[in-house]
RNA sequence: GCGCGAUUAGCUCAGUGGUAGAGCGACCCCUUGACGUGGGGUAGGCCGGGGGUUCAAUCCCCUCAUCGCGCACCA
């Protein structure tokens, strides 16, 4: 057969792939509305969006390319399928790195900004970084639909969000108190539990009496907060103390007159310290909860820029740090210090400033998680994210993650959504005088005045599995696609985010968002070290396409990356499949040399058809169980060292010899290249594809609308 | 402290209740018209230790050790 001359060079992934992928755009196949034939089951991926903070990353390629492989392989088994795209405006990281960037080189901060020129600036940077990591997730090959494509920010997700809070709120969920939070005194906003990151750190640990006539020592490592102590708790079945229970005393502690009750409560541990515990109620969480137990007072002492708000001259306005060496010397002055030790302590750190907490009471938004919910059989919202794992409606792969998720269920508090920050959707909130107004819209009338902060990202992310369908309106898209099927998303926000997902999905729509949970684990350079900036040890995804191209970084990703382990990456790795790609390139040269058209015409059936059918299904049902890692190199093995390796060498000499046997052996030929050009074509879709588009096919469609050569509808239905 | 995972060839990792697998690397051979980005071959593993269940365990159970991770935190 002539050959085409694109087969006589080497395979050139860099100018093939862009080409291919113009192609699948302009055929609409990216979107489910324009698949031919009558399919009647959706298969729907909504895609996490990315953060718009910047570029993507390794674990990013690693996410398109795994959904990608689950979409082509539905779309290709009839299903009518959906992977929605979308960027996520992500509110605090976006915000803390403009910020950065502006501080940097203006020497400026927010507030010489004003909020208008601040979010001006901030969403220049959100538009960019969008426009950047939607041309990055085509370089992977993603076959998602950008007909509807969405962002956690704009105007439908907007409503979304004013509609569910509006919700929440009437069904008393949502409320506004007085509460201890985690104060960052870098970015000047509350953080939820999840977004503090604990450092292991070296601190002193003070142990010593308020006064000469106060009966009890106490340890801490935080003696400047003792100004603001209430009482000294002791394990009501301690009997060292259980004599000084109920007394109260009047101190004056480094200047400040303190008064101290001693108080009995099962959350002292005996064993820990002297086993007495200076309450601080306004302080740490822990006493706050103490607090409230036995109503005490919550003075504050420390102000939001970590600062002492009480004392003399000695301490009023010293920064925590300062105030601590400040308390410690005067322990010691009086005689007051029993003892002094080095101790390992794990600090609470804000993950995008890097600010050490302050635990601070404040006036916030709160989201009770658990309050019975009337409209749902008095469920809470707790018993909402923890019921569909436990009766198995949704599945997590591997199904180990699922304990990790309960405990951190158990663990839950109440989630302050409120944050101090400028870039994000407003709380939906307007105030005049005495009177609040809860809606979707500012009320009529002047005067009104919208609550100054913004929700939480994840508070919008939580809605993304149906704001993105086009809820609050009933929609044909709602109808048909939701509940997704997969989730496909990192380990490391399976709190953050599948969780809120789960709760916010459950309450407002009464249904689950999703099916399953796929999670995959980090992507580490090759000598397993997390790939950062400052180590400089980053792979980027596109640098990768260029150089060997995507296919092959795909490949990379994928074979042998079991779900929820960490994988390793190397760019030898990565070579090994470009060399792949090339090989099939020649594969295909060397059937095209030895057949004719006609072969691709005549059916066939013999042990080796036979055989390739057993690998087929046995793909096949690694397919439909998300072994993904398993199915890829069965493929990539079976191409190179059972087809190429075996059939072809022998191969040469049948054909040499002529004959009946020498046709039958190139139909064989043909038959099994071109379906191995599909099975490998959610895993490879660019080169399967380019080879597709040579190969003598009459009537011949696209690759990506290919039949799928096994019909598993038959023996598994899934 | 509680929980989860890992421990298999030199390296990176799959995998299965029935005499151990891949990729890369090493060594030897092949300069044969699809491909040297190639082909053929060789070496190399008491599948972390100990115990148990079983006719049979790398796999299931218990336990220990080491490493990693998550959560909670001790004030």
């Amino acid at each position: 057969m002539e050959i085409n001359e694109k087969l006589l060079k080497p395979y050139d992934p860099t100018n093939t792939e862009k080409r291919i992928y113009e192609l699948w755009e302009k055929s609409g196949f990216f979107n489910p509305d324009n698949l031919p034939d009558e399919r009647k089951d959706a298969f729907t991926i909504i895609m996490p969006p990315p953060n718009v903070t910047g570029v993507l990353h390794m674990g990013h390629a690693l996410m398109i390319t795994l959904e990608d492989i689950m979409i082509r392989y539905k779309r290709m088994s009839g299903f009518k399928t959906l992977w929605l795209p979308g960027t996520d405006h992500a509110a605090i990281a976006t915000q803390s790195k403009v910020e950065k960037e502006i501080q940097k080189k203006e020497g400026l901060s927010r507030h010489d900004l004003g909020r208008e020129e601040m979010l001006s600036r901030v969403r220049t940077f959100a538009q960019e970084s969008h426009d950047t990591i939607v041309s990055q997730v085509k370089i992977m090959g993603a076959s998602c639909d950008w007909s509807r494509e969405a962002f956690t920010l704009d105007e439908k997700r907007n409503l979304a969000v004013n509609t569910i809070f509006k919700k929440m709120y009437d069904d008393g969920l949502i409320y506004r108190g007085n509460r201890i939070v985690n104060w960052d005194p870098k970015g000047q906003t509350t953080i939820s539990d999840d977004e503090i990151v604990y450092q292991e750190r070296m601190s002193k640990m003070y142990t010593f009496k308020y006064s000469k006539d106060f009966p009890i020592a106490i340890s801490t490592t935080r003696p400047e907060t003792k100004v603001g102590d209430v009482a000294v708790a002791v394990h009501p079945e301690d009997i060292r103390y259980k004599e000084f229970v109920g007394k109260e005393y009047d101190l004056e502690f480094c200047g400040v007159p303190i008064h101290i009750k001693i108080i009995a409560d099962s959350a002292v541990e005996k064993d820990f310290g002297t086993g007495a515990l200076g309450v601080t109620p306004a302080h740490s969480m822990t006493d706050w909860e103490i607090a409230d137990r036995h109503n005490l007072l919550r003075p504050q002492v420390i102000n939001e820029y970590a600062k002492m708000s009480v004392g003399g001259e000695n301490l009023l306005g010293k920064k925590v740090t300062e105030a601590r060496e400040i308390v410690a010397a005067w322990l010691r002055e009086q005689n007051l210090l029993e003892k002094e030790e080095d101790v390992k302590q794990n600090i609470g750190t804000a993950e995008r400033t890097g600010g050490i907490i302050e635990p601070l009471p404040k006036l916030q938004w709160f989201i009770d998680v658990n309050k019975p919910i009337p409209e749902r059989e008095n469920k809470t919202l707790k018993d909402l994210m923890r019921e569909p794992f436990e009766n198995s409606e949704i599945q997590i792969i591997p199904d180990y993650f699922s304990k990790t998720y309960f405990h951190w269920i158990e663990n839950l508090r109440d989630w302050c959504i409120s944050r101090q920050i400028w870039y994000g959707h407003r709380i939906p909130v307007w105030y005049k005088n005495e009177e609040i107004f809860v809606g979707i819209e500012k009320p009529d009338g002047d005067d009104w005045k919208q609550d100054e902060d913004t929700l939480d990202t994840w508070f919008s992310s939580g809605l993304w599995s149906f704001s993105t369908l086009g809820w609050p309106e009933k929609t044909k898209d709602l109808e048909t696609y939701h509940p997704t099927d997969v989730l496909e998303t990192g380990y490391e926000i399976l709190f953050f985010w599948v969780a809120r997902m789960v709760l916010m999905t459950k309450y407002a729509l009464n249904e689950i968002p999703f099916k399953k949970v796929f999670l995959h684990g980090t992507v580490r350079d090759g000598q397993g070290r997390k790939m950062s900036k400052s180590l400089g040890n980053g792979i980027d995804p596109l640098d990768i396409a260029e150089k060997f191209g995507a296919d092959a970084g795909r490949m990379a990703l994928v074979v042998g990356t079991a779900p929820g382990t960490d994988s390793k990456v190397s760019e030898d790795k990565i070579k090994g499949y470009k060399n792949f790609a090339n090989k099939i390139w020649n594969i295909t040269r060397f059937v095209l040399d030895n057949v004719s058209e006609d072969n691709f015409e005549n059916e066939v059936e013999n042990e080796l058809t036979k055989e390739f059918k057993k690998i087929i299904e046995d793909i096949t049902a690694d397919m439909e169980n998300y072994r993904f890692h398993l199915a890829s190199e069965k493929i990539y093995h079976f191409i190179w060292h059972r087809f190429a390796d075996e059939l072809i060498e022998e191969s040469k000499e049948i054909i040499k010899a002529g004959g009946e046997k020498a046709e039958e052996r190139k139909n064989t030929l043909v038959s099994i290249w071109k379906d191995c050009l599909k099975v490998l074509h959610p895993f490879m879709p660019f080169v399967t594809e380019e080879i597709w588009s040579i190969l003598p096919i009459k009537d011949r469609n696209l690759l990506i609308i290919e039949k799928w050569p096994f019909d598993h509808a038959q023996d598994k239905p899934q």
